[in-house]
DNA sequence: CTGTTAGCGCTTTCAT
DNA sequence: ATGAAAGCGCTAACAG
């Protein structure tokens, strides 16, 4: 029965035989064409594949993987795109799941330099983008110079400072919370975090603070808890007087902790955060402002387009508020 | 060449001819069976179809939605299953998007009644499971009673209050904001926003409040934002001293209207969440706990062990904090 | 405008 | 432990 023109190609189909299939599709409770054969047979499976890292739910708790995903969504919708959320998790399987998965390209949310993930991905010779890193031969990138703009809001955030401290991302997938200081920024795995403690020492020693004093506290997620929790530690060992965050999330959390310390921000404490989040305004901090959802539109587009190279760098832009100090000269 | 079982039972085949194959392969440049090919063959695609509101966008804004989504992808990910994530637009080509994907079963976020695409999910013959309605005959159902709780709360909303007023989600999906007195349950077209303004009547009507004189302010979506605006228009007509709120982002853009206004909570105006989000615990909301992310795993699993029927209902309770009267009698 | 043909790449009997 | 054969359901190319 060739009747498959019915619904791949109605135009193709006079409109009498198209009832008849219609009816008689009804009545042996046909519902149309298999999506699996469909695929099969067209080369393509209409679907877009999103690698998120190990903590799968996470993703969904931070706001900013929240946007982006948004963005992605975006664009498949447009194009009548489907969206595959591959779960990874950290485990052996991974390479597998991506290897099974039915989708025309992959959009891989940040990792760690040595994701096998990444090389899985490769293999397929399916179009893939991954955003902010890391740099895969092959696969596009997108996302914006991080150490540039760690460096440009290191320079509020420290400015007029005389005992700075970051808070930072976790270094790799162990994801460990610790309070240490001169943590040397190439240990870093996740190459986000690399950038911009890069881009932070730079700004550092602008000011004039050596690097191996300046201590480094560590979330082992971008969680408003764990970071208020972390700073309160920060708080007890050391006594900072600038705390460069670096998401918005952090530094609501590094605000709560001061705070609650009875420390005045900026006065006693200087704060900057990253991303220019709703929290943000609330909470009138300085940041760097950026669309993730913006990004993950462009990394989406990418991806559907097959325009894996010279893609261009997200538009950014510091957002001074009342978090830190007014050109106080260092 | 029967190598295929190199890579779908690898145990059936000796290690010398394993050893032979991954050769060839990687010779080849073979990354491994086609997954649209296992899929047709194999009759499954070990993928979860998740069916999103026609704004898609927002789903990943939404607190709510996003852990509702992190309950279903760690159940998908312990079961190495993707997740599809299932763009509808609100427009025609909605159920032709849910015919053509290649799923094995339908997660359905919260909709309208006449929602097109259930009807076009129940064509399939596959499993699928709504969240908190509407009910559909052959399909799954999960979520609280929304009534009953919205009872609950409301009595505590409610008591010693004078004036009284709901601050409620979208009617249907035209998600037109609007302040207006009286609005009848029954013309809500989203079950949960129907079940709660019944539930909201209930407990007024208990507490001596005819619902004819009660003002009904309805977002657009769950944006504290939005809420914060309707807020303040409904303090331009009326003078409430207590609002009931479906969810703890509509609450909290209410407490900052009122602030914004000059009133105190719960002083002047008491005011109720829903959820128990973590804002809710910042702002001393008195809320309905439930969990999202458990009732997205329960869903998740329903569908995937094909266990449709007598689902038990979501626990939820009564989270009773500052921003309500104590005990003061109707 | 409609019908026929071939084959997408795989897995699963069944037979060796 | 391996090989052969059949067919999952569809669509694109071609012929009528």
């Amino acid at each position: 029965m060739t009747a498959s023109y019915a619904y791949s190609q109605p135009s193709r189909v006079s409109a009498g035989a198209r009832e008849r299939v219609a009816r008689a599709a009804a009545e042996l409770g046909y519902a149309g064409p298999d999506p699996s054969a469909r695929s099969l047979r067209r080369g393509r499976t209409s679907s877009l594949g999103v690698v998120l890292g190990e903590h799968l739910a996470y993703a969904f708790d931070d706001p900013q993987a929240s946007a982006f995903l948004g963005g992605v969504a975006e664009v498949c919708g447009e194009r009548g795109y489907a969206m595959t959320i591959l779960p990874t998790t950290g485990d052996a399987h991974d390479t597998e799941r991506i290897r099974i998965a039915a989708v025309d390209g992959f959009v891989v949310w940040t990792t760690v330099d040595d994701d096998p993930v990444l090389d899985a991905i490769r293999r397929l010779h399916l179009p893939a983008v991954v955003h902010s890193g890391p740099a895969v031969e092959g696969l596009g990138l997108v996302g914006i110079n991080n150490r540039k703009a760690a460096r440009a809001i290191g320079a509020l955030a420290f400015q007029g400072s005389r005992r700075p401290a970051v808070l930072s991302f976790p270094l790799d997938r162990a994801r460990v919370a610790d309070v240490s200081p001169g943590r040397k920024p190439t240990a870093a795995a996740f190459p986000v975090t690399r950038d911009r403690l890069l881009g932070f020492r730079d700004a550092a020693r602008r000011t004039g603070h050596p690097w191996s004093a300046m201590t480094v506290a560590v979330c082992g997620h971008n969680q408003r808890a764990e970071a208020e929790q972390v700073t309160s530690r920060l708080l007890a060992t050391d006594r900072p007087d600038a705390i460069a965050a670096m998401s918005d999330e952090l530094a609501a959390g590094a605000i709560t902790a001061l705070r609650a310390a009875g420390l005045r921000v900026p006065d006693d404490c200087a704060v900057t955060g990253w991303d220019d989040a709703p929290v943000a305004a609330d909470l009138g901090l300085t940041t760097v402002a950026q669309s993730m959802r913006d990004q993950g539109a462009q990394c989406a587009t990418a991806v559907l387009d097959r325009k894996l190279t010279s893609l261009p760098e997200p538009p950014w832009s510091l957002r001074e508020r009342s978090s830190t100090r007014r050109g106080a000269p260092a």
